[in-house]
DNA sequence: GGGGCGCTGTATCTTATGTTACGTATTTTG
DNA sequence: CAAAATACGTAACATAAGATACAGCGCCCC
């Protein structure tokens, strides 16, 4: 079984004339990066001619050259999303378990890797400036990760809600929503048609909308202010929200450290309503 | 220093206007390959028209779109090069969000290492197996946790139900609760009084208890059938619910394999009702 | 509420990229 | 050793890619 492009090369590169093998030579020596580039670069680095670089990926297989590109570009992709395959961690063979924790391992530190520390401050600084009112909501399944953020945050300071229940009844709400205020969505596949209207509809208002979706990124990045893009591949009949939630838990603490002064005295005043 | 463009686009993102941000933000999400293809197919990425990610580009300081694929493969050879650069991610290094994202991920490695394969299979088979009714309930913080698990074992098997409002409500279900039913309970510090009241008279009337709960376990732990201990310190002024939600997820992973053959068919019942 | 500025998309144009045809060189085989 | 077949490169071609000009629109500020 062939499953890579360079392992298709090697197999077959022993069969190939003399000017096909530098270019084989040449295209597995700095992998793939060579094969991205265009037919003349490729020629070039090879020491051959444009018609030899097409008859090389022609006898590979491939109808053309953007063909061959492309199929180079999905397997570069595969093997960057999941940086599991490359640690190739032994120790964890044959554990149930363990193939479900270390992709959740892997989509967390995948998903901090595309989220600059100035993001999440620029995120955590609009949670924490008390300009207008914070709203949370989230989909099917997400809903729960808007609450428990809402739950953290409505405790260290004012005007946060989260919006629950039925669609009219958000919608409702959005009369008191205004440019001064913030929206936090949890929107993952299979992206709700229902939360892409209410962001639509809260855009139109002036409404910052932060989003948390997946890496494909739900409709609602056209409207938003800023998207976090969290990974959701695990080894499940469900994906995985757990990158989402350490991101939320993040942010909490940040906006929690940022309203320091003013979040413990709140906190104080609570604890003496008890 | 900016060294990566991707850093570059973070710095920069919050001066660009709407479609551009929206370019980047399609870009960041799965970095760096949607700007390895062509103009026409990151911008049908991005949902933006072509001079929009010609802009955008433009607008990071190339001269060109060619250009700017030319830096990213430098990018990415670099990176391709040294497969160290992505295990111990150097970069981070005194950076804000590293340590929460550290501490978190040692708490979930923690929490499986003291979590058996068979431990998650018995809890996952008496989850499966459909006897009686499952019920869950969670504390202030972790009630998400208890809806999140619901919301996807509902959808697997019949008889699901969280126990959400006031303390009074949940207690009038005692009623319906017997020998026969599971009740999983989310509860870490600080315990609630609450909680544990609920839990004593269900256990009382035969409940099965499947308990979440931190390191130092709730006094629940007492009346519980099988007992989940999750790491929760984090450097944070709140306590990290984040591996027990990844054992949450793990759980709901294994009912559902388990339940595949009855499950699929509820799913695809599920799916045509809409 | 009106005027100006800036952003965005459509349509057009230009460039350069991939492709093909053909002639020459090289190797292979009878 | 000769003839045929194969491989390779040069050069011309077609296509698709990136770049640009311009008009419409929305937004912000006065």
């Amino acid at each position: 079984m062939i499953s890579s492009i360079a392992e298709l090369i090697s197999d077959r590169i022993g069969t190939m004339p003399a000017g096909e093998r530098r270019a084989a030579q040449t295209l597995i020596a700095n992998y793939p990066l060579t094969g991205l580039k265009t037919v003349a670069e490729f020629s070039a680095a090879a020491g051959v001619s444009s018609p030899t670089i097409l008859r090389f990926v022609a006898r590979l297989g491939f109808q053309n050259y953007p063909e061959f590109q492309s199929a180079l570009q999905d397997e570069l992709a595969a093997q960057l999303q999941s940086p599991a395959s490359r640690t190739l961690n032994p120790s964890s063979a044959g554990s149930a378990v363990s193939p479900m924790l270390e992709a959740t391992l892997d989509n967390m530190r995948e998903t901090f890797r595309h989220l600059t520390d100035k993001q999440l401050a620029d995120i955590a600084a609009r949670l924490a400036e008390r300009r207008g009112k914070t709203f949370l909501i989230g989909g099917r399944f997400t809903d729960p990760l808007a609450r428990y953020m809402a739950a953290h945050l409505a405790i260290i300071q004012p005007d946060v809600y989260h919006l629950a229940g039925q669609e009219s009844i958000w919608r409702d709400r959005l009369i008191d929503m205004g440019k001064r205020d913030v929206l936090v969505i949890f929107d993952i596949r299979r992206y709700q048609d229902s939360l892409v209207r209410f962001a639509e509809k809260a855009h139109q208002r002036g409404v910052q909308i932060i989003l948390f979706t997946d890496q494909w990124l739900s409709p609602i990045a056209r409207f938003a202010r800023h998207v976090i893009a969290g990974r959701t591949a695990v080894p499940s009949a469900w994906d995985s929200s757990a990158a989402l939630f350490v991101v939320a838990e993040t942010l909490i603490a940040a906006v929690t450290r940022q309203l320091e002064a003013a979040g413990a005295k709140r906190i104080r005043d609570l604890e003496s309503l008890r």
